[in-house]
DNA sequence: GCCAATTTTCAGAATATTTTGAAATAAAAC
DNA sequence: GTTTTATTTCAAAATATTCTGAAAATTGGC
């Protein structure tokens, strides 16, 4: 877009800076949990800075038409890429959020929402099961069941078990929301875990 | 192992609390690239609380022998799981660690090694291949370089970039260097998180 | 309405990952 | 030492994931 020519060895630099930066992103993500393809595109439109068209993401990352188009609607899916049109041309334009913080932020809120406030509702519905306690099910009826098993310790055992995986997966719950809410929610964190030694 | 006869209704409720949080965790740890198989044997040995030898774990999870060993090692490995011998029998036990918080410090000192740490690396080599403003190297040699190219202003734009990508994974890498140091640096940390509006 | 440009979809192909099982190795018993 | 039991290894098979490409759908211009 902006040089031309490219024997120019700063344009050479830049370009294999940029595929330096886009393996990386890509190898982490990959690493996470995050298909590769999909890091690798939205690090291409990160490390471009402008907004980019279908074609050339698919010709900056040798992909196919189709892999470009599923995996740009999903980056839009998780609100980290976003659409834009430019003036005098039919295509599409993708862009990706500058702002690491808020980048940060907005997948912290996509992987709460898709991952730990489901698994939080799931680990109730197992500590239900088994209640002693707290509230729940479990079985026949009223007060006292019937008669103390030969299990009663193990299962207190297990309750505890379960219950200290759902104290910690509610404070990862409750660090989430504060992080996703606050706006330097991170370096704030940091800054505090400084000072108390 | 402790129960017998498991037509008691509360050995069957047991049993299925069981299968669910294993089935719970090898769901989570996938999402997070974390092959499926290592967590549920992770998830068999910490649920049943006391050690299980690898056939028990075989027929727990309906996998074979090879997976199971090599699934163990990959566990140990990760200093998540260890060894015991028990009196009187040949075979090896394998117990998971009890306490989520030792555990959750001990994923994240491993993870922080295997991938934070090289990240940062590599981003550090990255930013050094288009050097302005820090250190590093760059090209031919001297004070000012022959020429400012077309390309200036896009160095300095795409050196932004990489920068505050560096700030951003240097914090993460400084805020898990204080979780696996402090005991409770995640309670602090919510609290502290809390108390700051 | 039509036409041309662009985007989406999805079955099948390509690739990557995980699992098996049996042979090789190691360890304990004697 | 031999025998028996337990563990590890790894090539090949099974499975799961990701990618392609061309047909179908959509969009914008007129």
């Amino acid at each position: 877009m902006v040089g031309i020519r490219d024997h120019e060895p700063v344009q050479r630099t830049l370009r294999e800076a940029r595929d330096r930066f886009i393996a990386l992103w890509g190898q982490m993500a990959s690493n996470w949990g995050i298909p590769r393809t999909m890091a690798e595109v939205h690090a291409v439109l990160f490390i471009a800075g402008e907004p980019m068209n279908t074609d050339d993401v698919m010709e900056g990352l040798g992909i196919s038409r189709g892999n470009a188009s599923m995996t740009l609607r999903a980056l839009q899916e998780w609100g980290i890429v976003s659409r834009v049109h430019l003036r005098g041309d039919r295509k599409e334009y993708f862009q990706a959020e500058q702002d690491i913080w808020k980048l940060f932020r907005t997948i912290l809120r996509e992987r709460k929402k898709r991952e730990i406030d489901p698994l939080l509702e799931a680990l109730r519905a197992c500590r239900n099961l088994t209640s002693t306690g707290s509230g729940g099910s479990g079985g026949a009826g009223g007060a006292g069941s019937r008669r103390i098993g030969p299990g009663r310790a193990s299962v207190e055992a297990h309750n505890a078990r379960i219950d200290s995986m759902l104290a910690f997966v509610e404070m990862i719950d409750s660090i989430s929301q504060r992080l996703i809410a606050s706006g330097k929610g991170l370096q704030l964190a940091a800054k505090l875990l400084a000072k108390a030694s």
